[in-house]
DNA sequence: TAAATACTGAACCATATGGTTCAGTATAAT
DNA sequence: ATTATACTGAACCATATGGTTCAGTATTTA
């Protein structure tokens, strides 16, 4: 098991897992902002935002710069590529086996209509 | 911190964010298995195993049938759809600030090129 | 009936998470 | 030169997470 990607899916996925950094990265699609401006539209402190911030900017979803007293956040350079790839993988994987299962129950069906096709001879 | 209003998008993150349940998941993928096979394979003990299951059984990832001792686990019925959904619509939200830059770059393509013309007049 | 198997729940442990307050530092505005 | 603003870091708190062991219960199997 390659380590850097697994703890790069686990930051990412980690950093979607709640709710108010997913509005971050909403809010960002929309504008730069600082991190005050973060803070008070989602009423919370200063540091707490600094926080989850940090845990958006570690997962590679943010960028930030500082200029004077400012911290301005972005969107990141990282586009959830390979998060959305996993994703739709699991969902083919599941596409598979469901298709197993409809074809093990077209087969039953095709199986009766044979035996309904003998019972009526 | 009483987690009472823990959406779906949480708890599906979440359950995306460690590796071991990532890997139950494509294992599902490939063929249903029992708690005990699952621990095996992941080197863990049978309760530990159980608490992912647990978890990605809350997300709706996972489902699981017990028929005397044996306790099967399958691929769920949500397939990840709102969660493909939303990384796609963030992707687009940043493509449209990327493209947004681009055209501020461009302007400034066109406006040197002018001014490249006026300066050879 | 006895022994092995498969799971389950409670209790515990260490660390992570999401938040706070408080005490700074650096920068901007007056 | 003061004062206000914007952030930062340390310390703290409560709960969550990822794992364990241990002591069961229920179900097969011999």
């Amino acid at each position: 098991m390659v380590q850097y990607n697994q703890t790069r899916f686990d930051a990412s996925f980690a950093a979607l897992s709640d709710a108010t950094r997913r509005g971050v990265l909403v809010q960002l699609g929309l504008a730069d902002a600082s991190i005050t401006d973060l803070a008070q539209k989602f009423h919370m402190t200063l540091t707490g935002m600094k926080k989850h911030v940090s845990v958006l900017e570690q997962a590679g979803l943010v960028t930030t710069e500082k200029v004077g007293r400012v911290r301005t956040c972005k969107l990141g350079q990282r586009r959830l590529e390979e998060e959305a790839a996993w994703i739709e993988n699991y969902r083919q994987l599941w596409s598979a086996r469901f298709d197993a299962l409809d074809s093990v129950i077209e087969e039953l069906t095709q199986k009766e209509k044979a035996d309904g096709r003998r019972k009526r001879k």
